[in-house]
DNA sequence: AGCACGCCGACT
DNA sequence: GTCGGCGTGCTC
């Protein structure tokens, strides 16, 4: 057996190298095998880092005084498994990050500190009473209808653990309300690996499938021992979900585990409970609505094969299944995919590879495909499957477009428009208006002298937030008062420019004052448990106009709104960033897609100015599938994405010469790609920082990351390096900053 | 990223 | 006289 006295590790810093230290003596016993963590002393303080290099060459240019030694090897019952390490050395290759900033996202906060606790058992809650009526009965349903909702969770859930319950929207104190009333109590079990039997699954929840979905799922099915990618194109309404029931169930009857990532937080709830209807299996959640002990516990329930299902958003991806046979991306076109700050990787590519590594399928799902997928798709590199049918009676919201162009127009809303909610609001049913833009109005200005409230951060105008009666920039958070003079001509003609929420609710208050209004914004759901709240409402039919951003158009069904208003989404059509069309676009399908779902149809209208755009007149008269094909057709004579390869450099500083200078000292060098810039960001300036891009394109993809790896070496020892702040983002989404 | 070191303004 | 501001430099 060869003995080595040096190991190189990847530490959790930024830096773009590996660190060499020395195996003590005592330590030596021990086998150090690639992938171990260790503890390390690194300047004044101990981190926990991991074993890449277990037999160095010794860098001559490292003076070996310096060298320290280990000073611990952790154990081995929470090593990460080898798959994990291979998709985090891929994602920090094609990423080009700091191999030891990627590993921290494997690594759950408990274990980046020190050797965590052996984990407790975990506690599950189930009801006490014989019959859901006896047990209902002790408790003032109308006065605690969520202890009686909570009682009856329990009691057809048998094993719900803290964590989920909150999840799924319910208050310790309503869990605690219940056991004092002793009519739940918490229990534990041994834990035993999965073990798949018949009383798992249940069957009176199973629906029927249409012709469609039952093709679907035996396609997928077919795959299950090898790697797919399966691309479900499937409108909202025509049961998604229904298909990743049953491809799960028959993972999961294998006693496979099945890893589910969604977009964002907020759509685990219903995910959530519909999985809980559906399966008696564990199921554990990944997302940052837990603290660290409850992450812990996923990542051991999901390392040692007790977790059946993980769902989670994101940084899910990275978690350790021993018996992973499934991957299910849902709304795999969102954005939300794609981490925008220091590891920009995307959730739904590392996926794919980590299904491709592990030769298992993937599912994508959504309604509104990504322009990569869809080329992917007809490429043949994915299944394509197609749901178009509705099951059930509800029929697709009808699209149309209001030309304001000779109208007038009411804090945004159209004559015609107006006239129109008045007749849906005369048949009872709900209005949701769309208007991607909180605040009163996106800036104010002087009437006299032309004067602009601009943010000197960065130099963007302020957005007047009349309820709180401040002027806030939506780029720096930055504050400021309402002033009541022009501080340029003394003028007291200030008046608000453009449309937010804010407005657009106050104006529909006034006018429809007999209605109730509820906004749906990141302002007014600030509070904990009010959007829950405000949604529950939307159903109950207590409100008649909802008004909202882009949070009215993930995931939240309104079976009762029949008309759906989209207000200012003109900005899309002529914007510098390519994908803004197709975003604008899957937006318009995601938000028409919460209308008309019962029986009753829906109606869409888009406002523009300009009712003869191409884009707007393709997607209203053809649909989503015909307008990707077309926007594809243009990005494949533009050689863009995802007919090209990007990658974009942004570097700020302080001052705006020093990351312009840096950037093109570096685009000087010799590359396969093309480059462009530098150039200032769209936005140049951004909380006090100037910013510039260059943008490296190809139509290889080995081209583009080869000329990073130019680029690295020589931005690594250029004099400017420590002056500016630098990153690489590949496959850039945002090139706006 | 942290963290220390280091050199200039308003406070007990 | 000190506390602390953040510029600069380093981490095996």
């Amino acid at each position: 057996m060869t003995i080595h006295t040096f190991v190189q590790v990847a530490v959790p810093v930024p830096l773009r190298q590996l660190f060499t230290y020395s195996i003590p003596q005592e330590l030596q016993s021990q086998t150090l095998v690639s992938g171990q963590l260790v503890e390390v002393p690194f300047g004044n303080r101990h981190l926990v880092a991991m074993v890449i290099e277990t037999n160095p060459a010794i860098d001559s240019t490292i003076d070996l005084g310096k060298i320290k030694p280990i000073t611990r090897v952790f154990t081995h019952q929470h090593q990460l498994p080898q798959s994990i390490i291979k998709l985090l050395h891929t994602a920090a290759n094609y990423y080009s990050h700091p191999i030891g900033e990627v590993i921290q996202y494997a690594l759950p906060v408990l274990m980046r500190q020190e050797e965590p606790e052996p984990l407790e058992q975990i506690t599950y809650w189930r009801t006490t009473s014989e019959t859901l009526e006896a047990g209902l009965e002790q408790i003032n349903v109308k006065r605690s209808p969520k202890q009686g909702e909570l009682f009856a969770l329990l009691f057809s859930h048998t094993q719900l653990t803290w964590p989920e319950i909150r999840t799924l929207g319910f208050s310790k104190t309503q869990l605690e309300a219940l056991v004092s009333k002793a009519l739940i109590e918490p229990y534990q079990k041994p834990i035993i690996p999965l073990n798949w039997d018949n009383e798992c699954i249940n069957t009176a929840d199973k629906h029927h499938l249409t012709a469609e979905q039952a093709i679907t799922v035996s396609s997928i099915t077919t795959t299950l021992d090898q790697y797919a990618c399966h691309l479900v194109h499937g409108i909202t309404g025509s049961g998604k979900t229904e298909v990743y029931l049953q491809v799960m169930e028959q993972v999961l009857a294998k006693s496979k585990q099945v890893l589910v990532l969604v977009p964002e937080i907020g759509l685990t709830p219903q995910m959530l409970a519909r999985f809980e209807q559906r399966f008696n299996v564990p199921i554990f959640l990944h997302h940052s609505g837990l603290n660290d002990k409850e992450r812990f516990t996923t990542w051991c329930q999901a390392h040692q094969g007790q977790a059946a299902i993980v769902i989670g958003t994101r940084s899910a991806l990275f978690t350790p299944l021993a018996q992973l046979g499934l991957i299910i991306v849902d709304e795999e076109h969102d954005t939300s995919f794609k981490q925008q700050d220091s590891f920009r990787y995307n959730g739904r590519d590392l996926a794919i590879v980590r299904a491709n590594q592990g030769a298992i399928p993937i599912v994508l799902g959504s309604a509104t495909p990504s322009f990569e997928s869809l080329a992917n798709a007809n490429s043949g590199k994915y299944f394509y499957h197609q749901l178009t049918q509705r099951p059930g009676k509800s029929v697709k919201a009808k699209l149309s477009l209001v030309d304001i162009n000779n109208q007038q127009l009411s804090s945004g809303l159209a004559a015609s428009t107006i006239r129109d909610i008045e007749q849906v609001l005369a048949r009872k049913e709900q209005v949701l208006v769309f208007l991607n833009r909180r605040g009163f109005a996106p800036a104010i200005n002087c009437k006299e002298c032309h004067w602009v409230a601009d943010c000197t951060r960065c130099n963007r105008p302020y957005t007047l937030h009349k309820n709180q009666g401040l002027l806030i920039c939506h780029h720096c958070n930055s504050q400021k008062r309402i002033p009541h003079q022009c501080p340029s001509c003394g003028s007291i003609r200030l008046t608000p420019v453009g449309q937010g929420t804010e407005q657009v609710e106050q104006w529909l208050e006034q006018h429809f004052n007999d209605k109730s209004i509820v906004r749906i914004d990141r302002d007014s759901t600030r509070r904990k448990g009010e959007l829950a709240k405000r949604l529950e409402q939307i159903n109950q039919g207590e409100h008649h106009i909802l008004i909202g951003t882009q949070m009215l158009a993930k995931g939240h069904h309104f079976p009762n709104v029949t008309l759906v208003v989209m207000l200012d989404i003109d900005g899309a059509l002529f914007s510098f960033d390519y994908r803004a069309a197709e975003h604008m676009a899957q937006q318009l399908e995601q938000v028409a897609g919460r209308a008309g779902r019962a029986s009753k149809p829906g109606k869409v209208l888009i406002q523009t100015q300009y009712p003869q755009h191409p884009l707007l007149m393709q997607l209203v008269s053809e649909g989503y599938s015909e307008f990707a094909k077309q926007g594809l057709e243009e990005r494949q004579w533009a050689k863009l994405p995802p007919f090209g390869h990007q990658a974009l450099i942004r570097a700020e500083a302080n001052k705006p010469h020093l990351p312009e200078q840096f950037l093109r000292d570096i685009s000087q060098l010799s590359f396969g790609s093309d480059i462009a810039g530098p150039m200032p960001a769209a936005m140049e300036k951004k909380a006090g920082k100037f910013r510039f891009h260059l943008l490296f394109q190809a139509a290889n993809r080995k081209v583009v990351h080869q000329d990073l790896h130019t680029l690295i070496a020589f931005a690594k020892q250029h004099p400017l390096a420590n002056k500016v702040r630098w990153s690489i983002d590949v496959d850039p989404i945002d090139l706006s900053w």
